[in-house]
Order: C-alpha cells, then structure tokens, then sequence
DNA sequence: CGTTGTCTTGATTACGCTCAACTCAGGTGG
DNA sequence: CCACCTGAGTTGAGCGTAATCAAGACAACG
C-alpha cells in the first residue's frame, strides 16, 4: 500500500502492526497535500475548529497571544505529528498555528475522524494514545515551565528536541538544525530573548553545547540532560493495550 | 437505568444522547465504588498503568515531585472527572494522584475501556472528547503558569475553580468550598505558600475576594475574572462532531 | 494546656525583566 | 563596490517580583 510511504503511516506502524486496510484509511487522510510556508499561519485562535492537520513535512508551532502583545508558544510539531487534537471538542480554535519553516500539510475534516473510528478500532486506539502523549508532553512542558529555573527550562526543551528527533529521523547526531530564533525560543519558555542569548552564551562557556545559526551541537549531551533534570519517560510510549487488540 | 444515576453518567449526558445501552456499559464502569481518604494516595509516579479511575465523589489532584523536595500540582479533579486518561499510551504512571478530601472512586482496567471503545461509538467519541478537553485545561494551566503574575495566577485559579463547580453543582454561589491549603495552591501555581498568603490578603484588601478557612467568597466575581485575563473558550465545550452520529 | 499545622508578617536576597546601545550577517540599490 | 538598511543576536546597568529565611499569631485537637 501507498506508493512512497507517507510520513503518517511511518509514524503509526510504531504503535501498532497496520492492517492493509488499516493503511488505506490513513493514506486517505493524506489525500490532499498543501504546500505552505515559513511564518504561514495554518490558522488563528477563535477561528472555527472543523478539521485536524498532518505535518508531513516542515516544523510548526501552535501558540497563544497575551493581551500583553507577548506570545505563549505552546507545542512544537514535528513531520508525521498530528495538529488540532485539542480542539476535537470544541467549536473554535484555542490556538493559533503557524509554520516555522515550509512544509506540507493535509487537512482532513472531523468527519473523516469519525469514519477511521467506525472503521478500524485499530487506528482508533493509535489516536486515542496521541491524545494521551500529547497530554504527557504538555504536562512535562507545564512542569518545565512553572519549576525549574531558565538554564533547566532552555537545556530541557533543546534536550527534548534532540530526543523527539532522533525518533523521526535515521541518523540524528549530537549536531541538528533546530529553525527556532531566540525569541521564539524565549515565547516558548515563558524568557525574553535577551535572557535566551545569557543562557545559551553560558552553556557555551560551560562547554555544554554550542549554538550557532540555526543549529545545536551538544557537546555533552548527557550533562545537557543532567541540567535540565531530564526524565525522558514521557517521551518513551508504551503503547501496552494496542497490542492487545 | 441506573438506581441513583451515577455522577459520571450525569456528566457524559453533558455531551451527548446516551442510549439505554451506553449507559448501561458507563454504569458497568462505576461496579466497585472504593471509598479513599483525605491525603490517600491513587498511585505514585513511576507504578504500573493500566487503569483509569472515575472521581465520583470527593476532590482529587495530580502531581509531580521535583529533585528539589517541591511538588507541582497538575490537575485539580472534581467529582465526575476521569483519572488516568494521560497514561492511556504509557506503561507507567507519570505523575501520582492524591485525594484532598474523603471521597470514593472507581477504577477500571484500560481493557473495559477498550470494550466500551468497541460496542459504543458515542461513548468513543465522548472519552476522545474528555482527552482533548483536558489537553485544553492543561494548554490554559499552561499558559498561566508562563505568562501571568502571582495575583493573576492566583485569581484564574479560583475563577476556573469557581466555573467548574457551577457546572457540576446545581446552585453554586459566590461563596464555596475551595478544600486546598495555601501550600497546595502555592505547589498548584508555582509560588511559594508564603506568597499566596500575600497575595490573597491583598485581594481582600482590594475587595476581590474573602479566603477564610477552607471557604472562598467572591465579592467581585467580574473584577476577579478580569484581574486574570481570563477567557473561559477552553470550559465551554462544543461538543460539535458528536450530534452527528 | 501544650502540641501541631496553617497562616501571617517582616527583612533580605536573587533571578530574570526592561531599556538601551552595539555588533554582525545578509540583502538591496545606487 | 560601497552605502544603507534590516533583523537577529550580544552585552551592560538598574530594577522589580517573588523567593528565602525567620519569627510570631492563630486555630484545632488531643
């Protein structure tokens, strides 16, 4: 099935072995992909909620505006992530989304949801296990965000990125293109840019890591982990009662 | 159906029609009522997931213990909720839960929940619902955690707190019952107790509100909700896609 | 009546913000 | 090729919010 394995389905397989029909379902959710680009808004908050979105390719981020004018970054999608899970309960959008680099997206409606639950208790289970890390990856971001001081909360997130991308890719090495600025940094970490560049100056000198451009390189990725108190459990899903199908 | 028309039945009628047979599989979820005390705990960080909970009476929080000795409060859950949806993908739990007051609770094996995914499409989509409405109060606890000062954090706290209860009480005032120690909602919010000591006392000097023992009175309740900012999209549930079964 | 836990109040400290000036790289146009 | 502009990042000085440390008030309870 699907002429040139869609990132969805790469994606899914982890979770669970994928019934041929199981892997037609999916690829019809990626049936109309649309290119978008960098600093594109997917949409706003308070816009009518009706469809979700698969990254296929490209990073986004959804996020809040403060009446302040300052910006509460909240979650950072990966290809192959899912967007708009939040809000299958609701009727507008709770948050804006808007694309950090260009990529590829395919939307698909609520309904179409719907018929995947009808249809296969399978992928059913898959997505009710996204809801449930995308919960466990808000709820690390909730700790990080209230406990720890701006070194742990900027070692945490790069930690994180580095983790959740050697999920998605082959070959990810201790050196990786991270297409965030400082300032979105600071929106996603609750810091101002000034501190950000602090921070990030301080783990050079502490030999941490270096930043440079747009790209990491951790040069002791384990005390990187030890600064930020990295407890990596929220990240390894354990997908028990799939398989139990 | 159902002798005395259990909490949990109550509340998912909220979302949707429920047919005889729905809530005979939800009320099948409510067979071993457990009674739980004040300060008893759920299950720790780090036990075997493989169960949820219904709150049926009682209030209930979820937490997690930082390397420091200090403990951030997750959640805040009402009589109705249901616990332990976060770990539905996991195998062990990523944070603990405790109860704040004497309660009773009902747990049930993910396998019922796979059952009731199976024989009802409804209740699918509710149970999908409650996972994305709980992603919402998190991105809300989130983003006030990040962005908001003491006296804002603490005003949205008690306001949330305050619309939460009007939904599952019937005659809710603007004096209630707010069963957590200054301590606790220092740990909920991020702020040392001795701060919110400050900081309630500054409301009562400002005319917002009285704290007084385990009680809270809202003197203001539209001064309180704008000295948060707050912007209740993320309690009014849409409930869109169900009605369309 | 003493004990315990919760809350209050005061004095001091510190982490990260604000404001502002400056550097540096890339892009544009004359 | 240089002049200019722009946006991102760096660095410094001063400030403010909430933390810390510590002592005391108060109520509930045995």
């Amino acid at each position: 099935m699907s002429e040139n394995d869609s990132c969805i389905i790469r994606h899914f397989r982890h979770y669970a072995d994928l019934s041929d029909s199981d892997e037609a379902l999916l690829d019809s959710l990626e049936r109309e992909p649309r290119e978008v680009e960098r600093g594109e808004a997917l949409w706003q908050t308070d816009d009518p909620a009706g469809r979700f979105c698969t990254l296929s390719q490209g990073w986004a981020y959804s996020f809040r505006d403060m009446e302040d004018g300052s910006r509460q970054i909240l979650e950072i999608y990966l290809p192959g992530d899912v967007i708009g899970l939040r809000e299958f309960a609701f009727q507008e959008r709770l948050a804006g989304v808007m694309m950090i680099d260009d990529g590829v997206v395919c939307d698909f409606p609520h309904r179409r949801l719907l018929e995947v639950f009808r249809e296969s208790f399978t992928l059913s289970m898959i997505f009710f296990a996204l809801s449930s890390q995308q919960q466990a990856l808000l709820t690390e971001r909730l700790v990080n965000l209230a406990r720890r001081s701006a070194r742990q909360k900027v070692a945490h997130l790069i930690y994180e990125m580095y983790l959740r991308l050697q999920r998605i890719m082959p070959y990810a090495t201790r050196r990786f293109r991270l297409p965030l600025s400082q300032q979105q940094l600071g929106d996603a970490l609750g810091l101002t840019s000034v501190h950000i560049s602090r921070t990030l100056s301080g783990f050079r000198e502490d030999g941490l890591l270096i930043r440079e451009r747009q790209w990491v390189e951790l040069l002791d990725p384990d005390a990187v982990a030890s600064e930020a108190e990295f407890a990596g459990r929220y990240l390894r899903d354990g997908l028990g009662p799939i398989s139990g199908e």
